[in-house]
DNA sequence: CGTACCCGTAAAAGCGTTCTTACACGTGAT
DNA sequence: ATCACGTGTAAGAACGCTTTTACGGGTACG
């Protein structure tokens, strides 16, 4: 097993995050540096509501970290930065980490 | 710019056709032996119309091919098998495919 | 001819994602 | 108070993906 990657679920939801233009800019951007979200918006060029959207996504799947800080003029801004994720995908990895899918399976009853 | 990687669309398309667990089941069923579509469809238990829509998008990402063989008894059958695909997935390997994208983009008109 | 395999496609229902628009709340400066 | 900046959320249209059901064609065997 060498290489304890994510759970088949978790992988499936990293990859239906990565798997999206608009995300991947997202992505791109913020590794280049860290960022507030009404900036990142101007930035993009999306609005601040669909970029919420996105960055929950990114979030939920763990590619990305926000945290609330206050500016010096007393505002609350949310900055987000990349984690240090690294994914190697080949067929065998694959194969490995569908073991561990809990979704549409072949129903195995007696 | 080291590894020449897909292109960011085509990365787009890739993530897209892996992130669904009927598909990673798929990839992992045909990692372990190359297979026939129905037969397939009785293993992995789904029905072979929807069977045979995921090997399409499959093979559009070019993560599988399919190539039609005659068996002995003159059956035309359609074999499935995985590329030699190696995908590395980091921060900053997205940011340079983020750089070839071309669907919405910051539309720079002066 | 009827059955049993193999291949493929078309139409329609169900559901989730994407995106826009509009709203609500807070602080600091004019 | 009004404006500018930051935060977040809710409702609805538009769109694409997933899935089922039904139909079409082909070869070999009894």
């Amino acid at each position: 097993m060498t290489q304890a990657g994510p759970t088949g679920d978790d992988l499936v939801e990293m990859l239906a995050a990565l798997a999206n233009p608009l995300r991947l800019r997202i992505v791109a951007q913020l590794a280049a540096e860290r960022d507030y979200v009404s900036h990142l918006a101007r930035v993009i060029g999306v609005s601040r509501p669909l970029l919420h959207m996105h960055l929950r996504r990114l979030e939920a799947a763990g590619l990305i970290t926000g945290s609330l800080e206050l500016s010096d003029d007393g505002k609350a801004m949310k900055y987000y930065e990349v984690t240090d994720f690294d994914l190697h995908l080949t067929a065998a990895a694959l194969a490995e980490a569908a073991k561990t899918l809990t979704g549409p399976g072949p129903e195995e009853g007696s």
